[in-house]
Order: C-alpha cells, then structure tokens, then sequence
RNA sequence: GGCCCGUUCGUCUAUCGGUUAGGACGCAAGAUUUUCAUUCUUGAAAGGGGGGUUCGAUUCCCCCACGGGCUACCA
C-alpha cells in the first residue's frame, strides 16, 4: 500500500451540544493530524432532521477554537472536497445509493416502520437479513413492476444493503488489532430513506470518507459493532483499496457507578460536561461549562489528551504541541476511563501556575467587577502573583484575596479569640508609630525594621504578626504579612491596623 | 436475549515472560512557616476467578465472572 496523505475528519452530528467525550475525540483527530503534517476536516452529519438543534454547530465549532482544536478544512473553513454538510450532500448520495442498486449490492424495501415493529414482537430476534428479507415486503420479493408501480404511487420506502451471509469479515484496528465478525450477524441496514430523501449514517459516511480522501477514521467505540459493515461497503462500491484505517477510541465513563458518561452526571456530581456552557433552545436548560467554569483551555486539552492516552512516560504536564509530538495510537487504552474530576482541577492549578500573571490578571478582572471592584491592572498582577499559587480557579482568586481590595469591616470570631491578645491594641499602637516612620516601604526594610523593634521591646513575635494578620486581612490566612503591606501601601495599611485597634480594644 | 470490545492501587495509567509491579490525582502522616495555603518528604493502596502453555506468568491461550458498547427509516 502506498503512503497517502494524513487526512482525518470529526464528524459530529449537530443534535445538542459537544459533549466532552467528543472533544476528545476531535483532540485525538487534530493531534494525529498535525503530527502528520495531514489535514483535519469538520463534517457535520445532520442526516437526521428530526433531531437537528439550532445552534449546535455553531457551538461546536466555537468550543473546539476555544481549545485550540483547529480545522484545515470543512463548515465553515471552506475547503476543495465540500459541501461538507451532509443535508447539502444529498445528490451525491442518490447516485452513489443507485450504484449499490444497480450493482445488487443493495435493494428497496417497503415495510413500513409499523409492520418491522409488529413483526420484532412477533419474532423474538427478529432480525433484517439473508434469513428474513425473502418474507419481506422489498424489491428481492416483488418483480421489477410491481416495485417499480408502488414506487410511482408515492409508497415510501428504503434502501437497505444487501448483506452476504456466511462470511469473516475482518476489520483492522490501530487501537485493538484484528476484530473478526461473521457477516450473517450482520443486518441489512437502512442505507437511505425515501421520505426525507437522504442517507443514513453509514452510507453518507462511506460516501464522504471516500470523496473527501480520508486515510484514518478515529471515533468512539460505540461504531466498533458497524464497522464489518463499512468494510463490506467499501467492497460493494469498489473502493477496498483506498479504505481508511480505522481506530476505535474507548468511552469515557461516568466517575462513580456504571455507564457512559451523560450530561446528566454533570449536574448531579457538580461538574460540567460540556466545553461550552450550553442554552437548550428546546428545553431551555442551561448546562454548565469548563469555559464557564474557570477551566483554561489548556488544562481542558491536557487532561483530555490524558484520559486514555498516554506519553509512554511519567510526562503529565504537556502543551499542545507536546502532545502533537508525542501523540501516538498505540498508547490509546482499550478499556474506558472514568471521568476523575479532581485531576482535571489539578491540572487547571498545574496552568495557572504555568501562565503568566499578567494573563492571570487579565481573567481575573471580570471576577472583580462583578465585585464591584474596579482595580488597576498593576496591582491586580501583584495581587495574582501572590495568590496564584494557592487556587485551582481563576474565580477562586476572589475569595482568596479580597482583602486585598476591600478592607475588612468584621473579624473572624474564632481568628479573634486565638490571635487578639491582651495587649494587642498597646502593641499594634506601638506597631503604627513604627510603620509611619518607615521610609521607604517596602517588604525587606520595613520587615527588618519591625522585627528590630519586637525584639528591642522583648515582645513575642508570633503574637504581633498574627494579631497584625487579623487587622489587615479580618481572618488568620493569607501570604507574608510584609507582602501585604507593602502591596497595600503604609497608609492603607495603618488605616486597617488602627481600625482593628478600635473596633478590637 | 444476540453480537462485539474490555478487565493492574479508590481514579488515570506504566510494564510489551524474569521488576522490591513504577508514576500521577486523591487520601494519611511529617517537615517548613508569624497565619492559611502552597511546597517538600514519607506512607497506605493494585494486575477479577479458574484452568492451561512455560524453568518462570500481570504479560500468551481457553473458560467463567464482571464492566462497557451495539442491537432504529439516530448518529
């Protein structure tokens, strides 16, 4: 075989929003695509008008910008092999659907959904194929005439593949190896309706894979059971020899119990699913998002990237372009992953560290004036550079450091009765003249000063620092007390001291 | 029910016949610290069960159990 062009595509169908376990799915595409220097395809695969949501291609392509995730070509990206809207396809569909027909490979059924229900509760494993469809109502059973006049009277109908029983069909893997299913267990699937006039998934996923020159399809393993069937339409069209290769991605399970990870467990576990928070315009439920959530993208990505794949080392914090450099197929895991919520939080810690403070900043600002708080960029950037390294969220950054902003009116009660001694006020009003004298104002100078002084007077430094904390902070937490100070300037911060002193005693 | 895939610490995983079964998250303890965190060190924690093959199986094969997926005129 000869080498070809590394073309992949993600094919969501446009049904809600992206769910996480299909980011990762377009993750493993992009990367495998761009360590390959091939080429990355959006499809969207709205073959089924009735469950088309609004907007959910509009989501999806703005949650995957949002991680970085990016397309060569496809909706919205333009591109040579287009339209790449599977309802915008359907007259390529119609000629290729004729040639199965024509090539016998398939055949026109008119049993209407309402007889193949009766008929499943008729027959217990009533099943679509070579034992059965000589019973049924279809073109193999009726003459050319007959099928052709119930065609004229606008009978509806399908398409089904006409599958050859008895036979091994062999579907290679990059994931799991061989897998070798008997075509006989296989059905005649539904390759196209009459009534809306377009594919099913598998014959315009066929058709498209082939048109668009695709080399690897890489999908969630729920399409492990059909691919015999794709192999054998690959043959029936007579394309065996450009058939892609296939790799079956493990499923992302739900963190406790059994199952598929849904959307459902997000919200009863406290955590979201979606890239994106999402808007249902059908049931006007809002779904929270990683976006929304204070994830960064690249911890998304990284995490992502992590479940079920694996560098082959003890590397875990890896850019996006490590990771196209090291990404291979092989150390994708067979077996599904459950969803570990407090890693993906480690990771988001692991990227704020990482990130620059100016860039911390910059997200922090709007957590701040919802607050109220209209603070200059500097000081804010002081402010994260101190704090970043306690939080896993941009928005926990307010609670850990408020006090740099707002000035405590209130004193932690517990903090209050352990810290605030006898002698407290006497000392912090010493500590003011100290201060108001300290020029200039920085960390080094005014620690080395204020220590000089405690030590001269023989007081206890553990008592004044904490009893200082109270004053400044309201609580007992928070950095160095000489970062504070100097962060909050010497008259703001003798301000916060003498208040303490009088609300206090 | 039928078919397919899978099974190593609680979780994500390494190991491609010989290892004290390694790492990470989480958890516990300790250290550091003027507080709270961070950080650092240490610890507890694993190859589903039964048969084979082999000098030797977590690793290869079979059976069972369990988990997951598919079984639509959905994708």
């Amino acid at each position: 075989m000869t080498e070809r062009k590394v073309r992949v595509r993600f094919a969501p169908s446009p049904t809600g929003a992206l769910h996480i376990g299909g980011v990762r799915t377009a993750l493993y595409n992009y990367l495998f695509a761009k360590q390959h220097g091939g080429e990355l395809i959006l499809r969207i695969e709205d073959t089924d008008s009735q469950r088309f949501v609004p907007g959910a291609e509009e989501y999806i392509i703005e949650a995957l910008t949002w991680l970085g995730i990016h397309f060569d070509e496809g909706v919205g990206f333009g591109g040579n092999f287009g339209p790449y809207r599977q309802s915008e396809r359907r007259d390529i569909y119609k000629q290729y659907v004729k040639q199965l027909l024509d090539s016998g490979h398939a055949y026109i059924a008119f049993d209407t959904p309402q007889e193949l229900e009766a008929k499943r509760k008729e027959i217990p494993n009533f099943q679509y194929d070579a034992s059965t469809r000589m019973q049924m109502r279809n073109s193999l059973t009726l003459s050319a005439e007959e099928t052709q006049t119930l065609i004229d009277a606008g009978q509806q109908y399908v398409v089904r593949v006409k599958i050859e029983p008895n036979e091994d069909v062999h579907v290679h893997d990059l994931i799991r190896g061989e897998v070798v299913i008997n075509s006989s267990v296989l059905d005649d699937k539904v390759l196209y309706k009459s009534a809306d006039q377009l594919p099913t998934y598998h014959l315009a996923n066929i058709v498209d894979d082939h048109l668009m020159e695709v080399s690897h399809v890489i999908r969630g393993e729920e399409w492990l059971p059909s691919a015999p069937l794709h192999v054998l339409l690959y043959r029936y069209f007579g394309w065996a020899d450009t058939m892609p290769e296939f790799a079956h991605l493990s499923l992302l399970l739900k963190p406790e119990g059994n199952g598929k990870l849904s959307k459902r467990d997000g919200d009863r576990l406290g955590f979201p699913v979606f890239p994106l928070e999402w808007h249902d315009p059908k049931t006007g439920d809002v779904s929270s998002g990683y976006r929304e959530s204070g994830y960064l993208p690249e911890a998304v990505v990284n995490f992502l990237a992590l479940l079920g794949w694996n560098p082959g080392n003890d590397q875990e914090v890896m850019s996006m372009d490590e990771l196209i450099r090291s990404f291979n197929l092989s150390h994708c895991s067979k077996s599904g992953a459950k969803f570990d919520y407090e890693k993906a939080k480690w990771f988001n810690h692991q990227y704020i560290q990482l990130k620059d403070n100016k860039e911390i900043a910059a997200l922090f600002m709007p957590t701040l004036e919802a607050h109220g708080i209209h603070a200059d960029p500097a000081y804010v950037e002081k402010v994260v550079a101190m704090m970043k390294g306690r939080v896993s969220f941009i928005k926990d950054l307010w609670e850990a450091s408020s006090f740099f902003f707002v000035a405590p009116t209130e004193y932690d009660e517990k903090t209050r009765k352990k810290r605030w001694k006898e002698d407290s006020a006497a000392q912090l009003t010493e500590l003011i003249e100290v201060l108001r004298a300290h020029e200039p104002f920085d960390i080094e100078s005014t620690e080395n000063d204020v220590k000089a002084w405690i030590e001269s007077k023989g007081y206890h430094l553990g008592n004044i620092m904490n009893a200082t904390r109270l004053a400044l902070v309201g609580e007992g937490k928070g950095p160095h007390i000489f970062d504070i100070t100097e962060a909050l300037g010497k008259e703001e911060s003798i301000r916060r001291i003498q208040r303490a002193i009088d609300i206090l005693k």
